[in-house]
DNA sequence: CCAATACTTCGATAGATATCAAACTATAGA
DNA sequence: TCTATAGTTTGATATCTATCGAAGTATTGG
């Protein structure tokens, strides 16, 4: 029917993976380093750093990144002990759109 | 010092606002009247036809219109009887620009 | 002034959330 | 294999949130 017809459900999620400030500056944090190669484990947006960065614990730090990979705006990559954040673009463009229509 | 630099505060408060998904439905039917005048009632967004749309109480709707207002992305005025809503251009226009930079 | 309408505020409650400490898993290095 | 490291999962808790019904406020029409 409507083209301006957004799936409530979706956004509402992202928003709400948004919504807490130390998710938001981790989300900050992947979109300053989406265009790091992701070869290295010391680009990307890895876990220690942000646990540094936030000042909170290791298991706050990884609830929230699962958040942020549930709300479909950041996928996780493994290398050997660490794990890396990066961007979903897709996601991201689709935020884009919301605000610009 | 960076000029990437966001105020994580109030993003992360107005994405607390959009994150219930009643709050952003309302949010959308504001978007959605933008551009209707002020005069009449019956335009801009009346809290009257967010209850009928929304399916939950007054006294929700009331709730989360003050959220929205809270958060600064919506503002709300007051013709006799009857309150209708409004965008609150600015913080959408800072909301385009948080994505699109 | 009275009644009805439109909305808000209050009080309560069920459910969600953020955070931590402790325990666990997996990987790397010696 | 043993140990240290990186991160996750679990369990607990204090706080916050969404929603409702009931009561309150304000405005309009009679």
């Amino acid at each position: 029917m409507s083209e301006t017809e957004f799936d409530i459900k979706t956004f509402s999620r992202v928003f709400k993976a948004l919504s807490n400030p130390n998710r938001l500056q981790i989300y900050l944090e992947v979109v300053a380093h989406r265009d790091s190669g992701i070869e290295a484990p010391e680009a990307g947006c890895g876990i220690a750093d942000l646990i540094i960065k936030l000042s909170v614990g290791a298991p706050t730090i990884s609830h929230h990144v699962k958040e942020l990979v549930d709300a479909g705006l950041v996928t996780v990559e493994k290398k050997g002990k660490f794990v890396s954040c990066h961007l979903n673009e897709v996601m991201h463009e689709k935020l884009c759109l919301f605000f610009n229509k």
